[in-house]
DNA sequence: GTCGTGACTAGCC
DNA sequence: CGGCTAGCCACGA
């Protein structure tokens, strides 16, 4: 059921492993390919968060870049800071501060 | 089956 | 610290 979405097995696994992310804290594009079983795949994962139009059904601005940089956001970034920053991140501009302390690892 | 694109990363200057 | 290049993967046309 729900064939709305159609996607593909590696969207599947990505988007599982951002829903994992407790509030508060944030992960990476690099750290989620791994755990969709492609640690190289993080190019494919930002195709997969941009197609993907379910921006709050995932926690998608709390995936970032490796660097704490926000990276981007289907709906544009500036959403994504605010909701960083009402889940208590401390966001700077367009980059984490604390990034280390609430990189979430998995 | 081939080409181009993209919410990336790591290395180098 | 900032900017540029090359390499990587998956998807759409």
């Amino acid at each position: 059921m729900a064939k709305e979405f159609m996607l593909t097995n590696f969207q599947e696994k990505v988007l599982s492993a951002i829903k994992k992310i407790p509030k508060g804290k944030v992960s990476t594009y690099a750290l989620v390919a791994r755990g969709a079983g492609k640690p190289k795949a993080f190019r494919a994962v930002g195709n997969a968060l941009h197609i993907n139009p379910y921006a709050p059904v995932f926690p998608c601005h709390r995936v970032v870049k490796s660097d704490g940089s926000l990276g981007g956001y289907a709906g544009g970034v500036k959403k994504k800071i605010a909701l960083l920053k009402k889940e208590g991140v401390s966001v700077k501009g367009n980059k984490v501060m604390n990034f280390h302390e609430i990189l979430m690892r998995f």
